[in-house]
DNA sequence: CGAGAGTACTATAAAGTACTCTCGGTGCATTATT
């Protein structure tokens, strides 16, 4: 076992930090005790330098579940970008014959990065069992929860997998989960609680401002929409529940204000999308219209703000979002666009996940049909007859998991129409027991107000000079200025 | 759930009415007959 001195030394060497983030060494000595471990850290983190230091001090092969191909890739290229070679994705992107050279080689890589389908495929998880596992990482472990029952199903696989491979150490990391989603984490990895080391870290953002504002109806939205992004300044994103409408709004926050937006959604192809993450990533663009499919992994310090065109589903996807502002440590903003109506999408889209009875009893009573229809309701069937589940256990999942989204939906609306604290309301979802004393928290028009009068004053000298200065100094002495 | 598109009907015809249908986020992995 190492002291802190020495991994510091380690971690300055190999990775040129001088510090360890808040939570990355308590991370680390527990799996250096070969302690199961899950780790909630707010994004910007520093959760995957983890396993890389880890790997690096005891080489061990560690197998990470990632859920994007997008994510794996990135992970590789920084890892041979710091000269860790010996990091490979198994996944669809790879050629036949590629991939065939990979599966059979495995035993020359120590990072092996898949997403849960690729676990799913014999080959892969018979050949993972022969080079073993010392290692296993969950990332995005609240995926297991939120994609598991109903979008990406092979994420219940998960526990089976990790039955195969041994039992090896596990690490699921995560930046929100609330106390059904960590139950959901575990069990679904079939962990007994008690045996798990959970450690949480304060998920507050302080230098976040946060901000509902109510609206009556689409024009209102729009109209201030535009008289607030022409006073902010820096990037940011606005999140939209409909790909057409984040087209739309797009096109017209081009023609109505003086910033440059493009739209981002899952419909787009990938090349496009990748063009317009990278153009926003190097400040070509300020405005990204975009649905939920633009989050994960989108690294970009400097986002200033977070606008909801549409309320999200639940409050975790909701703070996920919120929280892609200010990873500079810098004030931001978001602020949420309410119209109650907005909630018709959300019903509608809960409503239409679901398989309705009379189709499971179809599929149920002709399975050899479920072959041959491809359409993801009838996808998702199959894989719960697959593994075993009755036509009535079925049916009453699908029922509970509906009911589940609808009070996702009901405590998202409580939220917005809470009138005190959002922070500490936010917080105490998350079950983070920290108090905070901020002036430049949330919900106070004028103070909201005041934000974008200074907010051209507060940036004008350029942040990365002024890391050192205490920005809440400036912003109060700023505002006595104008008062 | 409900907005908006599409259809059918009314009947000197055109435009209004009433009804039905569709759509509304997330992404792995696809391997075969054009």
């Amino acid at each position: 076992m190492k002291s802190e001195i020495e991994l510091k030394k380690i971690l300055k060497e190999r990775f040129s930090f001088d510090e360890f983030k808040p939570g990355q060494l308590e991370i680390l000595q527990s799996l250096f005790n070969q302690q199961d471990t899950l780790a909630i850290l707010p994004t910007g983190g520093g959760k995957s330098l983890i396993y890389q230091f880890y790997g690096e001090i005891m080489q061990p092969r560690i197998l990470i579940v990632s859920p994007l191909i997008s994510l794996m890739q990135d992970q590789v290229n920084r890892m041979n970008y710091l000269g860790i070679k010996k990091a490979i994705t198994i996944n669809s992107s790879l050629d036949f014959s590629y991939r065939n050279y990979v599966i059979k080689n495995l035993d020359r890589y120590q990072y092996i990065f898949v997403s849960p389908e690729t676990l799913s495929n014999n080959q892969v998880i018979n050949r993972l069992m022969e080079v073993g596992i010392d290692l296993l990482v969950i990332d995005e472990a609240h995926c297991i929860s939120q994609w598991g029952p109903d979008f990406r199903p092979e994420y219940l696989n998960l526990g089976q997998v990790k039955t195969d491979l041994g039992d090896p150490l596990t690490l699921m990391l995560t930046a929100t989960a609330n106390e059904k989603t960590r139950f959901d984490i575990l069990n679904g990895l079939g962990f007994d609680k008690k045996r798990v080391k959970i450690i949480v870290n304060s998920i507050d953002r302080p230098n976040l401002f946060i901000n509902c504002v109510d609206v009556h109806d689409e024009n209102q939205k729009d109209e201030t929409l535009f008289s607030i992004l022409n006073k902010l300044n820096g990037s940011g994103i606005i999140y939209f529940s409909s790909k057409s409408k984040a087209e739309q709004v797009s096109q017209l926050i081009n023609e109505n204000t003086n910033k440059a937006s493009l739209p981002y959604h899952g419909g787009m192809d990938a090349l496009q999308r990748f063009k317009i993450q990278q153009q926003f990533m190097k400040d070509e663009i300020e405005i990204i219209c975009a649905t939920s499919a633009f989050g994960m992994g989108i690294d970009k310090s400097n986002v200033r703000f977070v606008i909801h065109y549409h309320f999200p589903a639940n409050i975790q996807d909701y703070y996920q979002e919120i929280g892609r502002a200010g990873r500079d440590q810098l004030p931001c903003v978001s602020i949420l666009l309410f119209n109650y109506s907005d909630i018709n999408i959300h019903n509608g889209l809960i409503d239409n996940t679901y398989p309705d009875s009379s189709l499971i009893h179809y599929a149920y009573t002709h399975p050899n049909l479920l072959e041959t229809f491809k359409d993801e309701k009838s996808q998702l069937i199959k894989f719960y007859y697959d593994h075993d589940y009755s036509e009535l256990d079925l049916i009453e999942l699908f029922k509970q998991r509906k009911s589940q989204k609808q009070q996702q939906l009901n405590q998202m609306l409580e939220y917005i129409q809470y009138q005190g604290c959002k922070r500490e309301w936010l917080l105490n979802y998350f079950g983070d027991k920290k108090k905070h004393d901020l002036e430049f928290c949330c919900n106070n028009d004028s103070l909201f107000n005041n934000y974008l009068l200074v907010s051209d004053k507060l940036f004008e000298t350029g942040h990365r000079t002024n890391q050192s200065m205490n920005w809440q100094d400036k912003l109060k002495k700023i505002f006595l200025l104008k008062n």
